[in-house]
DNA sequence: CTTTTTGCAAAGCGTTTGCATTGAA
DNA sequence: TTCAATGCAAACGCTTTGCAAAAAG
């Protein structure tokens, strides 16, 4: 069960690959391995760690180079978020965030009414629109109890 | 006129200042003056360069500071930039913006059907809402003709 | 007079680059 | 065998911190 899922999972990876001239190697399937057991929108640094613990030897560059030519793939998107350190995310599904101000999360919230946002045709012009997200700040339950 | 522009301006800031027990200093007083005049999405780096024209001794950490300070004041706002250094945004009314996801540029557009969204209750339960935006990712009219 | 703020310098942190070595195709 | 990818180290850019001197209240 495990391997077909792991089997699977190589198989679109290779696809991926394929379709953009980019080599399969191990610490690439790692990553991408990695990515998907993530619901997180993780740093570079985060996703360096939790791939750290399967493939000991991989570099802090490799992950980060590996996560921008995943951007470019498609696989990753980069995340809107107003601190530090660059936010990927592997959720390519319809979703829209909150950011919390004061820890700097990022969580996900589903609604169909923000799905289903018309994009005003002016906006069209001269904007070639990709994605779309409604972005919420505000403060999170953790830190609200924190005080 | 331009002096009673000047001098209104100068009495909200004081006003504004007061509230938070923040002294009035010059060099606030032109970071403060510089960001209205500003329509953009500047990095500190930025409003450092736009008010060391009229301020030629003021240092860059003073901006740095000062831009973090007003941002408690509520006087500005981050913005979520997927790149390199942290965007502030004067603009307190409701807008929603564009990203360019080639050259990092961030722009306003205006639209009623978006600021009238009603946040679900349930994400209301265990978030403290403070702003809400709509965010489109894409690629902007100058990035598309350069190809 | 007291306390905050400024300006400067240094430290810190995350990201990017250059290059020799390794490994995929 | 070729050329891209890796790992390492150094460089880089932006942000933050510590501190003495200056300025606000």
């Amino acid at each position: 069960m495990q391997e077909t899922a792991k089997a699977d999972l190589l198989a679109s990876f290779r696809h991926a690959c394929g379709q953009h001239r980019l080599r399969v190697t191990p610490q690439r399937f790692a990553i991408y391995r990695g990515l998907f057991r993530l619901k997180t929108h993780p740093s570079a640094e985060k996703v360096f760690r939790i791939v750290k613990r399967r493939f000991p030897n991989i570099s802090f560059d490799t992950v980060n180079r590996t996560l921008l030519s995943f951007v470019r793939l498609g696989i990753l998107e980069f995340v809107e978020g107003s601190g530090n350190s660059r936010r990927y995310d592997p959720n390519l599904n319809a979703h829209h965030h909150l950011h919390c101000v004061k820890c700097g999360a990022i969580s996900d919230f589903n609604c169909r009414a923000f799905d289903r946002l018309e994009i005003p045709p002016e906006v069209r012009r001269g904007f070639t629109v990709l994605g779309k997200r409604v972005v919420l700040q505000g403060v999170c339950s953790k830190c609200s109890k924190r005080k």
